[in-house]
DNA sequence: GCGACTCTGCGTACGGTGTACAAGCGCCTA
DNA sequence: TAGGCGCTTGTACACCGTACGCAGAGTCGC
């Protein structure tokens, strides 16, 4: 995407030769296999006729997601989906392989919602730090991402691939290896991953008791009724440091606060190991 | 576990009255609820005596956590797992109150697997380590272990709550507020748990490839063998960074040493920004 | 023009899931 | 020993993903 000058297009071009030439080899080796399934993002750009489409890739996963979004994951089924797109039930499958690609739309399509920043010349942390909120608020909107992401193994879809690449793109020509700049990468991602994961599992837990807690005092104490069900873990008085943060923090913002808190101290944490 | 002077435990029974009393209340609104449903922890230890048990929690959370490791997480179901106790299928109610337990309870006999070190004198950075190891090391024994966090909201069981309190207590006493230590508690542990998480979905894709690779000759390229679903995507040329990091790297185990490098990028930034 | 043939869309059916419900068995107490 | 009660169990229901076979439309060869 940045740079485009010919030696960096033509080793480009050489590594994506090395690339084909091993995914066809690969896939001879593999014409034993009786299934032969294709990816899913074969299917969508291979654009095969299509004589008369009544679905596109792009319905299906905005259905699912609004499904999702409204009643959570599992209320994502393929009758669901069907009856919202105005099909039968297995019509879906003409698209899709099976559920995992509903999923795997679905996570392409949420994360299509991230807007790259285009400047290549801006400086990694900001990149990194556009990266990490856009990727935290894509979560807290689309809660059942953290579960999609951890129910299908091979969750990389065009689109997430994208936002690695131009992530990586921004840490290139920093002096690094490529070792080094995966690392980072991953690092900023793990964190972000883990932080917004606990933060949605938190509201969820939350929101489930919200129709229990429905017309409580508003004065009490915020921090214990985010947490209702780990009341009882807490009257056992086993636990006195975590009790302690419960009562006597101050923070309003406990989720928001902490994540640019860990946010920053990876950053630095980064900087300063790679001097960068 | 640490302190036990007895200022700090009259505190800690104040705390722990302040929160019977704040449970006392919430409880009395909630009676109104129809459902009035018990937490399992609050079954687990209330022993309401048990006049013949044929079956014990701590038995059904094995037999989850064997056909999981076996068969993965979705062979767990309710039939599956009387089967393997050898009871009919919904004598286990009599124990939990649905399969959201269950998980609950495997996830907390899974987490007790992890040892806590006593010695309350060592370095934080230490604890945090161990923490962080035994942490990787349980979810890639038990890889359905992210999912299920995933999948159940108020994944916090005595367990993880008593490993928490370990780890909060080993950075109390260095002059930090509460928030700050939750902070950094939670900072960690975001980047563990999402760390953890990629690694366990990438080796559940190549497990899931495998059959599909082998016989394979041993001296392809290895990281590629690991990703071969992202073959058809780096063939499009469109993430040429990418495409040079799977060529060119040059690590021989990705994931531990990057788990690593991470690792301690977030420890040192914790450690420069809080002074400790 | 027209039959044959391929491909799309759809309804049904099967084996699985979680769990509500009522009946039966066995133990404990009187 | 009889009564009662609680644990255990089988059945039943609604739902799930999806394999399979049938109806219809569009396209090509003769």
């Amino acid at each position: 995407m940045a740079r485009q000058d010919p030696a960096d297009k033509a080793r480009s071009d050489a590594i994506r030769q090395r690339i084909l030439e091993w995914r066809d080899a690969q896939e001879g080796r593999a014409a034993s296999d009786t299934r032969q399934k294709k990816f899913i993002w074969d299917r969508v750009e291979g654009a095969t006729r299509v004589p008369r489409a009544t679905l596109t890739h792009d319905q299906i996963a905005r259905a699912g997601i609004e499904i999702a979004d409204a009643a959570g994951l599992d209320a994502v089924s393929m009758r669901s989906l069907a009856k919202r797109l105005g099909v039968a039930t297995m019509g879906i499958y003409r698209y899709v392989a099976g559920k995992e690609d509903v999923f795997e739309l679905m996570l392409d399509a949420a994360y299509g919602e991230i807007s790259l920043l285009e400047e290549a010349a801006t400086h990694w942390r900001v990149t990194a730090r556009a990266f990490a909120d856009q990727s935290r608020s894509l979560c807290l909107r689309h809660p059942w991402l953290i579960e999609v992401t951890a129910r299908i193994p091979h969750a990389i879809t065009p689109n997430m691939m994208g936002i690695a690449e131009h992530w990586l793109a921004s840490i290139d020509g920093l002096g690094l290896d490529v070792d080094s700049m995966m690392a980072v990468f991953t690092t900023v991602n793990s964190f972000v991953r883990g932080a917004t994961a606990g933060e949605v599992a938190q509201r969820e837990a939350s929101r489930q008791e919200g129709s229990r807690r429905a017309g409580l005092a508003p004065d009490q104490d915020a921090r214990i009724a985010a947490a209702p069900h780990v009341l009882y873990l807490m009257g056992t008085g086993r636990y006195p440091t975590m009790s302690r943060y419960i009562l006597e923090g101050s923070n309003e913002d406990d989720a928001q606060w902490q994540f640019e808190f860990g946010l920053e101290c990876v950053l630095d944490g980064i900087a300063a190991r790679l001097g960068i």
